[in-house]
RNA sequence: GCCCCCAUCGUCUAGAGGCCUAGGACACCUCCCUUUCACGGAGGCGACGGGGAUUCGAAUUCCCCUGGGGGUACCA
């Protein structure tokens, strides 16, 4: 039987990363497989649910390179399939209508806690008689749907990463919910650990990989299959990334969203990479720099971790910058020329084309994200730019107005198109004017760059020079520089 | 409270009884490259939570403790 394995986000916020690495975990399986990805938008809470969310997922799906096969599939649009099925267990008596009110619940649950026990339901109206039944509804009570479930019993299955886990039918809270409070005549709407049972077993899924925080929720669905007579897929409960502080990454813990990376500079691949290893390693261990095909080809469940990750800034950084560095000029330029029309730099793709390239190639190398583009170039493009502190400090000194002076006067006697042009120039000028060249390559780098530290001082004349800018910064750095 | 799970450098991890004086990566430190800053290169610092047990031998197996995490909805 060929693997189908799926992905069920919540349209209630925006793609988290935790869903995302189950998507990749769930992605790699697939292709592993040679099986199908299957994208199930889980909606059934109608109150929390948002378009605009479902499609920030389904983008974020996308841009990280994880193409489903099938869907996307609403579960807005099944909700007769999960009525119909519970009603089937309604009919097969493995199911049945709870009359009881939230404050009746709530005061079970005060007292419970009182005595220190574990909050449950008391199951007291699983076996209501006709005559019960009747005068709750006569005396107008709502009813949920209450799927039986034996305390006696145990639920075993086999996990792919976790081995054998064991759970007691006691441990489950009681009878559960499986369909809102309607009116007694009516199904109410149908609840998520059922409905994931019925569209998991309809659309044939084959493995269900999803975070630990659903181990309990499996021992409840591992009942419901039976119930619906169904086959059992395989569990993996891969381990949940946490934040810096040792906890389940939430929302609470600042950039979760994917969307939130992608803006930051973050390239899909760098992230898609470092989350797949966060948890799982290659059989070569050393090996920390794959494609998502890549690691598809040997992905294999025994190498998944049962212990919690913390999320590691630091090393996502590093492994961005090795995905940056290791870009060829022209791609990076189209990626980094959003950043500069977001900060209304003046350039054209097509005319300025060799000249931006020029500019990725020079500052490629020390890029660590996308959007660190802005004020790494800002140099380049901006003729107001202000001077740092410290380039002012250096522009003041003594000498360093003549050095600038005399760089302004040879310099359009002399040809700046090469490397060894400009390098020819500051020799020139170095000794006419008897001083240290340290003190003419710092005069010119405060002078050029408006600041004492940066990219290359020649590569970077070069660039300012094809644009015109060097001469009237200079010429700006001799004003600053005598007042 | 109750249930379940987990436990190797600060972090991500390799390790499935002798190959471990515990390997790699990030971070950090030093040096080199470079008259700047990055990049890059070469080194360095740095861990098996504690206690028992099994064994000739334990990071690796078992038990207890401790610590951490997850779950305990008419959310997903």
């Amino acid at each position: 039987m060929s693997v189908r394995v799926r992905i069920a986000p919540s349209p209630t916020g925006n793609l988290h990363i935790g869903t995302a690495r189950t998507a990749v975990f769930n992605w790699l399986f697939a292709r592993h497989q040679g099986g199908q990805f299957i994208l199930r938008v889980e909606d059934t809470d109608l109150e929390r649910s948002r378009p605009e969310f479902t499609q920030n997922i389904t983008e974020g799906l996308q841009w990280l390179g994880l193409q489903w096969d099938e869907g996307p599939f609403f579960q807005s649009d099944r909700m007769d399939l999960y009525k119909k099925a519970v009603q089937t267990l309604l009919d097969k008596g493995l199911a049945y209508r709870c009359y009881v009110t939230a404050e009746e619940l709530d005061a079970l649950r005060a007292s419970q806690e009182a005595q220190k026990q574990a909050p449950r339901y008391d199951n007291r109206h699983r076996d209501l008689t006709p005559e019960q039944e009747a005068k709750f509804q006569e005396d107008g009570r709502e009813s949920v749907i209450r799927f039986k479930i034996d305390d006696d019993q145990t639920i075993v299955w086999q996990d792919m990463v976790r081995g054998t886990v064991t759970w007691k039918g006691s441990d489950l809270g009681g009878d559960m919910v499986i369909a809102r409070r309607a009116p007694a005549d009516e199904i109410g709407q149908p609840l998520y650990n059922f409905v994931v049972v019925v569209d998991d077993v309809d659309m044939g899924i084959t493995h269900v990989i999803r975070g630990e925080d659903h181990v309990a929720n499996t021992a409840k669905q591992l009942l419901l299959y039976e119930a619906l007579g169904a086959n059992v897929p395989e569990f993996s409960h891969t381990p949940l990334i946490l934040s810096p502080s040792g906890k389940k990454l939430s929302k609470r813990d600042g950039v979760t969203s994917i969307s939130d990376f992608q803006k930051m500079g973050y390239v899909p691949e760098a992230l898609a990479n470092y989350m797949s290893l966060l948890g799982w390693t290659p059989a070569d261990s050393t090996q920390e720099r794959f494609t998502l095909e890549d690691a598809a080809k040997q992905f294999d469940f025994k190498r998944v971790n049962k212990a919690g990750a913390k999320f590691d800034w630091d090393k996502l950084n590093w492994l961005n910058s090795q995905y940056l560095h290791d870009m060829a000029a022209w791609d990076l330029v189209e990626l980094m020329s959003p950043y500069w029309q977001e900060a209304g730099y003046g350039f054209d793709l097509e005319s300025d084309r060799p000249w931006l390239s020029q500019i990725a190639t020079l500052i490629g190398p020390s890029l660590e994200r996308l959007d660190q583009t802005t004020e790494m170039c800002r140099y380049l493009f901006d003729m107001n730019l202000a001077y740092s502190d410290e380039a002012v400090e250096h522009l003041k000194k003594d000498g360093v107005a003549e050095v600038l002076q005399a760089m302004v006067e040879a310099m359009p006697k002399a040809t700046l198109a090469t490397e060894e042009d400009a390098k020819a120039l500051i020799k020139e000028v170095t000794k006419a004017a008897g001083v240290k060249k340290g003190l003419v390559m710092k005069s010119l780098r405060a002078g050029l760059t408006c600041a004492l530290k940066g990219p290359d001082l020649v590569e970077s004349w070069l660039l300012l020079h094809q644009k015109g800018m060097d001469l009237k910064r200079l010429e700006k750095a001799i004003g600053i520089s005598q007042s």
